[in-house]
DNA sequence: AACAATTTAACACAGTCGTACTAGAATGAG
DNA sequence: CTCATTCTAGTACGACTGTGTTAAATTGTT
């Protein structure tokens, strides 16, 4: 039998450098060849494991996702809503490079996503699991609030939480979106 | 003299055939060539206008920027300092094609800059163009706020109206970002 | 050591990109 | 009508793109 390989350790190395060559380059840059030199791999091997360009992007935010959502859900329960909350949502911003990494991915790819069928079903996904989070934000920090209030402060959530991104990746510091963030949970504690 | 052209109207047209391009086929496609096109120009012509590409680009932010400007400052004052938050924000929201291309004109360009100087510094025109729109509402909402307060309301506002913007443009329905938005402002003025 | 399967390297193809140049068409002023 | 000036069409160049293909190198098993 042949040279052995971990396919998917390899995946992940794949997405890695493509991660790396976006935010460096911005998503323009992420070409087949580019990925490849920077995962220092043939562009023959990196099309063994992406056959297209295509699939290469939507493993891109898929990782991305998949990364994110199982952090959260390693997060050890806390007794404090508010505590719990910040933490969970903090966990989808930048406060380390990783984190930092991810988010420029996320929202880069969400906007390519705006015309690509492909990445657009990928951002789905994770857009809905990031509603979701938010819901059960709401829901433990608000539980007697009526549905229709629950509704509007996960769409409130939601809307500052990828406004926060946006506004990190631009420059804000992360204490500014850290207090900012925290006013809305406690906003939503008391009410 | 030879062929005289309204060298501002044309440039304006080739910005809004950039748009046009963008909005339809992503950032990615807008090309000297793809653009020419669709401001059925000469490839040449267009270079008349905009040198470089780049140039082309920054000129696709700052047009929107003037516009949309142009359309809060021809706002008639109302009395009601919450109807007059709304319609000052609600020309930044996308209830006509109009103000849906601006926003994806300035959201996808707003990624782009993460990566080029050029629109970087054009992108930062408009964010504190926005900036100061935020902070004139709040004013205008909690004039007796602590000043602390007022700016971090500025933050959570102008985070709030960027993440709608994500949003409106992945399918939100604007009726949904509108209520949300207002449900914000009404909160800031009984505060 | 020999085999077989997989990975890699290298090259090829057709297309698009930004940018640049040149010759000719169009047109207002005299 | 003529001229001077501007605009346009067309072409060219080198670089890069995604996608294939083919031959050689690599390596676990027998």
């Amino acid at each position: 039998m042949p040279k052995l390989i971990d396919h998917q350790a390899r995946e992940e190395a794949i997405v890695e450098a493509a991660w790396r060559v976006m935010v460096r380059d911005g998503a323009a840059a992420v070409s087949v060849r580019n990925v490849a030199a920077e995962a220092d791999l043939a562009t023959a091997s990196l099309r063994r494991a992406f056959p297209s360009q295509s699939d290469l992007l939507v493993a891109c935010l898929t990782l991305m996702g998949t990364r994110a959502e199982a952090r959260i859900r390693a997060l050890r329960p806390r007794p404090d809503a508010v505590a719990m909350a910040m933490a969970q949502l903090g966990e989808t911003m930048p406060l380390d490079d990783q984190r930092r990494v991810e988010m420029k991915v996320y929202v880069v790819l969400g906007i390519a996503a705006l015309s690509d069928p492909a990445l657009r079903a990928a951002h789905q996904r994770i857009d809905a699991g990031i509603e979701r989070l938010c819901a059960s934000v709401v829901a433990s920090l608000s539980p007697s609030a009526p549905r229709s209030e629950r509704a509007r402060a996960t769409r409130h959530l939601h809307a500052l939480l990828d406004g926060l991104a946006l506004h990190l990746l631009h420059g804000m510091s992360p204490r500014a979106a850290t207090n900012t963030l925290r006013q809305y949970v406690l906003s939503l504690s008391k009410a």
